[in-house]
DNA sequence: ACCGTTTGTGTAATCGTGTGCACAATGCAT
DNA sequence: ATGCATTGTGCACACGATTACACAAACGGT
């Protein structure tokens, strides 16, 4: 039993210890299948004492299903998505689908890696990140309509999607920032090309607008702490701004940290920092952010229904539309 | 081109289509093979006319070679594997290698999870998680010889292993918090149960020995930031403890909450904290933290090491062996 | 005793590639 | 012109499972 042995047992060489047929064996694997229960036993029976287990890409060939999904994210250590990321690989493991991580953001051909996942057959392709086009993840997965998280709506019969709107909840923020008596705005970008970092954007220069104020600064980051910190010296120094909105809530904890470290200003007093996506860090007491936030349970329950949707083979694509809620911390 | 084609093409259409017969095709797609540059140049302008890639699935059935790569961890979102999981993603996808993910933490039967992805044939099988046992791995995997991330030295044919080892790091650290003039010494653990946390209480332990000291108290939390808190609060108040070595970062940044906030003690002069992992998060402003920490680079190199001796059938284990230094915040 | 139905099993085809072998065509040296 | 090495291509089988079909055995009802 234990040790290594080279080669794995087919279900050929079983079928001649159990004294069976090949089929005989694949029909005691699958669960409702015509086969009398005595010889089911002793074929689990030998596969057990022989360590056999029927060979999934064998089967995946046949079936034309693999049970695999692609997941396309940016980065697998972001806090923002892995909350996410770690929900639904456990909904997906607890369905018996395998998860294969495509991570783009330090890859150099995006393209390219989504072409590598498409020739395993993949059964769902989830894309979280906005680095890929819509187009090109159709166009790749051709076979495999993909389930995009997107924040704008999406026409595309060939898509099924999550819409995510936070307007209201930015307005609310934006309201209670300006009572406070906040005058000057700046926003701090994620990425200065990303579709989400504009709409994300716009919900809070909406809100502004509608008070009759705008943004008077903006910056762009990389949705890392460091470049929130960095990013946030110089819009408070060589901008004067009194309020910053930070495009995710690392970001934010960088900004809040330059803030009292470089300038020895105090949130919220002296100034408001607003994070995105509500990450349990952000509600730590060493950070306790003001932050647009997402029930992560929820969204990962919609990209989940998509799922079950598409393997029940209903047509058509399909769009969930979640709401963000404000999460008040001291920051803002 | 666009839009939803509802079946992939296989090499024996795109074979009539070209002209030719289907191992030609097969040709076309290898790149050191006798084959007509005309004929592949033709092949391959029809394959991508007709979007045909070939089928990886099948590929691995005959080649029995999957290019997948199981990575076995106890979560996703946790910091002190992220920044690991997420270099190792990058240098597999980088050989044309697919990581697929099995998250033990919140899985309830994790030898049935490796069982599956045991199936599909992997190449190859990281260990990063504490909760399985080497014997399980071994023998789940039994014609994959898996890589253990291990602490302690493991003298097994069929793994090979990266030892970690954080003896003497610990021991500078010990050294400066004892002359900083602490005395009472309480050890956070990660788990009850697993043999990582023992080995890396025991490199303290044994530095608190030399110095004629020992823990005073113990207490068990789950690697998270609110198990951290909550544990600190017990520690400094019940036992009256001024020293916590936490068996994470992110444990070590909740205490340190803890003791700000409900004891109004600060770090380092009336209590001493210390992490382990050297997270990114570790470093920055707001935390600062005093920590044992891994080059992680290094690291990773390691593994993707031993992947390749592995791929060029190079017999026997082998182990390497990393030592941990100490990365000094104020905290300790 | 006969017929229809149900049950259990084997045979053989199939899924889409890769590759050893055979064989024709070509190039090169004598 | 002959012999030999090289190149390019097709045929056919293997990889390891699933499953439609066929068929024998068992069973129940009249």
């Amino acid at each position: 039993m234990s040790g290594m042995n080279r080669r794995r047992i087919t279900s050929k060489e079983l079928a001649k210890l159990a004294g069976v047929s090949s089929a005989t064996i694949s029909r005691a694997f699958s669960p409702d299948s015509r086969i009398g229960s005595a010889t089911r036993d002793r074929i689990l029976a030998v596969a057990r004492e022989h360590g056999y287990q029927p060979n999934a890409i064998a089967r995946s060939l046949n079936n034309q299903r693999s049970r695999l999904v692609a997941l396309v994210v940016n980065a697998i250590g972001n806090p923002c998505e892995a909350e996410e990321q770690q929900l639904l690989v456990h909904r997906l493991q607890a369905r018996q689908l395998l998860p294969i991580i495509l991570c783009c953001a330090d890859h150099s051909d995006r393209l390219q890696l989504m072409r590598l996942a498409s020739t395993y057959q993949v059964d769902h392709v989830v894309v979280f990140s906005d680095m890929v086009s819509m187009q090109d993840a159709v166009d790749i997965f051709h076979t495999t309509k993909p389930i995009i998280v997107s924040f704008e709506p999406l026409e595309n019969e060939s898509v099924s999607s999550i819409r995510i709107d936070g307007a209201k909840a930015a307005d609310e923020i934006i309201d209670k920032i300006v009572r406070d008596g906040k005058k000057r705005f700046a926003y701090l970008s994620g990425t200065n090309s990303s579709w989400i970092d504009k709409l994300r954007r716009k919900w809070f220069a909406d809100a502004l607008a509608k008070r009759g104020l705008a943004f008077e600064a903006q910056a762009f980051g990389d949705y890392s702490y460091d470049s929130g910190f960095k990013e946030a010296v110089l819009l408070l120094h060589r901008d004067k701004v009194d309020a910053i909105i930070c495009g995710n809530d690392v970001m934010a904890i960088g900004a809040r940290d330059a803030a009292r470290r470089v300038l020895g200003k105090n949130t919220p007093d002296d100034i408001a920092i607003v994070g995105q996506d509500g990450i349990a860090m952000a509600a730590w007491d060493c950070n306790d952010l003001t932050t647009l936030s997402l029930d992560h349970v929820a969204f990962i329950d919609a990209v989940v229904e998509l799922i079950e949707r598409h393997d029940a083979e209903i047509e058509g694509p399909h769009s969930i539309t979640l709401t963000c809620t404000a999460r008040w911390g001291s920051t803002a």
